[in-house]
Order: structure tokens, then C-alpha cells, then sequence
DNA sequence: TATTGTTATACTCTATAACTATA
DNA sequence: TATAGTTATAGAGTATAACAATA
């Protein structure tokens, strides 16, 4: 490889240096990688494993109600309800308070099946997170909490 | 709207909380959204602004080089090369040390746009990080750039 | 044989528009 | 009028397979 001629104008970088937004969307989409590589295993997508996951700390729930939660337009999570509901990890009843709704619970299956993929998702955040030791990580998760639940609550629908 | 009676069986929790993988993955698609909706106003993508932007510190590159810098696939890259070519953004010539390679530059058009995108982008990592302060984005920032090179320098291809 | 760029395909993700049935 | 769920569409993102030209 003859590492081609490079005019760099700036300095002696490497290769990029951005900003924390572009670092954020960076690892952001190399986690949801590693995710979805592990759930591809279980046929679902993140998405429908963050509805399962939702779901198992809710107990029961809309369908709008989860989706807006995990951050999904409750129009395209329609499909996902369905697919789930084939596989029976969860069903959906009618509401009798509002015929419009239908709440959402985990069967049995499902219950078990996030049981399992919590073990699988330890061991990612463990290898995505291994060039920070405990302390970096507990900083990071603290800041990212932070940001999140300051972003979440400016959004005021 | 009757905020149906949830069966919460772990705790007061209100929302969901999560790892910090989980977190980086949705943070990082709200920071993606956000760039989205200002490139939308210029017809770019984020990837093609991501080429653009490297293009701009490294002075020419080869599609390869480029694409893998920003963490896309070079097959996926293809067309947008082709479109940015096409605006006449950048340029692309055969590199005379080896014909199957494109050496790819900025035209002037294309170096103008990169300085005005990277004005909008400040604004924009500002309103993304506005619920820190700023000892708090440095400390967040320091973390992601540890945490990205760590995980590039271990990928070895 | 391996690599650069190309074409093509498929599925996921994101954003909209328009519809129904209920409220 | 407004809301919950549905159906449909389109562009962007991601992952593969297969190929031509060149090394």
C-alpha cells in the first residue's frame, strides 16, 4: 500500500478529529452495531428487542406509549407489534377503556427471551466499553444520563 | 389522557433507564437527526457531508481511504461520490501510480460549503450539549475520543 | 491472488401522508 | 376535532454478493 502522498494542510493529524456530536453519532451506530449483530442471532432488531426491554420493566403499556419511550415514531413500530405477536413474545388486548388502544404485555416466552439477551448485552457493553476502566465508565454513564434526561425533558410535546 | 395503570413491578422508576450502550445509541441517533435536518437545507447527507469534511483536512484521498475514515462501507460510498461529483463539490482523478485508484479533492465550491456547514455545526453542537456545562462537555468529550480511538485501534484490519 | 472501484440486492431506519375507528 | 392504531411510500443507512480492471 503506498499510503498515498498526503497534503496535509493542518498539522500532523493523523487522521480526523471531530467534534462530540460526530463522536456521539460514531459510537452511537458502532453500538447499535453490536447490538443488532447479537440480536440478528434471535431474529429481532433493536428496535423490537428495546419494545421486549421496555416492556419487561413496564409490565404493560400502549403501543404509542412504548414507542414514543424508546424513541420510535409509533407509526413505524406498528409492523414491529406485529412481528412480535407472531412470535408470540408478546399479546395485545383490547383496551375496554378505549377501543382505540391495545395494551401490550410480555408472554412468558418473551419474558425469558430478555432475560437471555440482558446476559448477551452485558458482555457488549463489556467489550465496547474496554478501553475505559471503571472509573472513565461510571463517568461516561453519568454524563450520558445527563445529557439524555436534559434533552428528553427540553423536548416538551 | 388516562395514563394507564402501569404495573410497575421494579421500584419508582418513571421511564426506562439503561447501559451506557444503549444510551450512546440513541444520544448518537438524536446528534445523527440533528445533522440530518440542517443538511437536508443544503441537499447532503451525512455521510456525504462526512467526505466532504474529511476531504477538507486531508487535502485529496482515494475513495477508500475516505469512506473507511468515516465508517462507511466503500461500496456504499459509490454513489455518493458520484453525486458529489456531479455538483461539482469535488473532483476525482485517475492516480497515475496506480489506474484503479480515483484521487479524490475539493473544488473550491465544495472547500466554501465545508466553511459554512462547519458554522452551522457548532450551533448545533451547542444546542446538543446545552443541558452540560462546559467543564462537564470537555470531561464528555475527552471520554468519546478515548473511547473512539480506542476501539479503532483494536479493530486491526 | 488480492485490491479498487463498481453494480446490484435486501433489510433496517427515519420521516411523511393518508386512512379507520374511536373519543 | 383530536387521538390510537394502521397502511403505504420514499430516502438514507447497513450488510452482502458478484464483477471488471488493475496490481
Amino acid at each position: 500500500m503506498t499510503d498515498l502522498p498526503v497534503k496535509s494542510s493542518r498539522g500532523p493529524v493523523p487522521g480526523l478529529r471531530r467534534g462530540p456530536g460526530y463522536l456521539l453519532a460514531r459510537l452511537g451506530a458502532d453500538s447499535r452495531g453490536r447490538w443488532r449483530q447479537m440480536l440478528a442471532a434471535y431474529n429481532l432488531t433493536p428496535h423490537q428487542f428495546a419494545l421486549l426491554f421496555a416492556l419487561s420493566e413496564l409490565g404493560e403499556a400502549h403501543q404509542k406509549q412504548l414507542a414514543t419511550l424508546i424513541g420510535v415514531d409509533p407509526r413505524n413500530a406498528v409492523l414491529d407489534f406485529r412481528r412480535l405477536d407472531d412470535r408470540s413474545l408478546i399479546v395485545q388486548q383490547p383496551d375496554l377503556e378505549d377501543r382505540r388502544r391495545r395494551i401490550v404485555r410480555l408472554t412468558p416466552e418473551g419474558a425469558s427471551l430478555v432475560t437471555a439477551l440482558r446476559r448477551d448485552g452485558e458482555q457488549i457493553e463489556a467489550e465496547m466499553f474496554a478501553p475505559l476502566d471503571a472509573e472513565e465508565r461510571e463517568a461516561l454513564h453519568a454524563l450520558l444520563l445527563k445529557l439524555f434526561d436534559g434533552l428528553k425533558s427540553s423536548e416538551d410535546n
